[in-house]
DNA sequence: TAAATACTTGACTTATTTAGTCGGAATATC
DNA sequence: GATATTCCGACTAAATAAGTCAAGTATTTA
């Protein structure tokens, strides 16, 4: 169960491009792959496919290249993922056919372990947006399962889940 | 990014342990693999790894098997995975050489983010025991992020987070 | 309008990982 | 001693991921 390096590069560009692309200027595939070092080619399918999801919009011609479609703040990563690769996948029977789960009646105990895996990882997926992965505004949950960990940069602030 | 078989076999197998293997009774992995239709030469390879962490207790010879070394209240499903399986491996850096990480800024952003996913996974995969999965007791988590919906087979209760 | 720039697309190759197998040794029970 | 079982390392095959390549199309600028 690791992360993809589809899944990394294309949150890595989409960062790039939140932070450098601001006033509706579009960076190149170029210039984010030399800053972020990520090979060319491979960014070109990357972006093909956020292109797809409308999450990016391409200028064609010389000065082209992309920008976001929406702001970084109605960005979420869950969003980038899921154009890129598949976000996570932990049951192994999809909704419609359950072959694969319900075999027997221990097969089928465990699909709800995995469903709400799923669930877990997608919902912290959706929350983080591209504007507070720039600000390294992130969401921690600390072992009690009770308290949340906001940071902004170099503070942090440990609260009671409901005060934000 | 999906869950691999080494890690769901392993929990399959650990469920049926706890289900049919109370009373101190030993079940052999040739019984495992048959209720619960895997392979059992992939079977001896994962119960190597789960008795080397301590999750299980062989008897060899006639008669043999395994058992659970501790109750399924008291074995969480983490521990499983992480015994057969890389649990989630979400940054590319490990802790000590911080190598691929901070080359620049922007490549240092999305660290945060990517072990915040790590932090959401293993905490959900800790909280839910053996005995849960076998009882199907999850956790699922509301998108308010702020309720957390307890469900013991066919009753289900939505409370505030703190309540339980 | 010509040239430069950059996106578009699919096919291809290679490397890595995962999944699963095999053969045999050790050990306990009947 | 026959049988059933764990134990162990090495091996193979299949699948997936990662990355490359080449030939195109569209657009802008000069």
């Amino acid at each position: 169960m690791k992360l993809s390096t589809k899944a990394r590069y294309a949150v890595m560009a989409m960062v790039d491009l939140a932070r450098e692309g601001g006033d509706n200027a579009s960076s190149s595939l170029t210039v984010i792959a030399e800053r972020q070092s990520l090979p060319l080619p491979y960014l070109e399918q990357l972006f093909l496919k956020l292109r797809r999801a409308e999450l990016v919009k391409s200028a064609r011609g010389s000065n082209g290249g992309y920008m976001l479609m929406r702001s970084p703040a109605e960005t979420n990563i869950y969003d980038i993922i899921v154009a890129v690769d598949t976000p996570m996948k932990a049951t192994r029977c999809n909704d419609h056919s359950l072959k694969g789960c319900h075999l027997n009646k221990t097969r089928c105990l465990t699909h709800n372990l995995w469903k709400g895996l799923e669930d877990v990882v997608q919902s912290y997926l959706k929350t983080v947006s591209l504007e507070d992965v720039c600000h390294k505004r992130t969401i921690a949950f600390s072992k009690e399962e009770d308290e949340v960990l906001f940071s902004r940069g170099d503070q942090q602030q440990w609260l009671h889940r409901g005060q934000n």
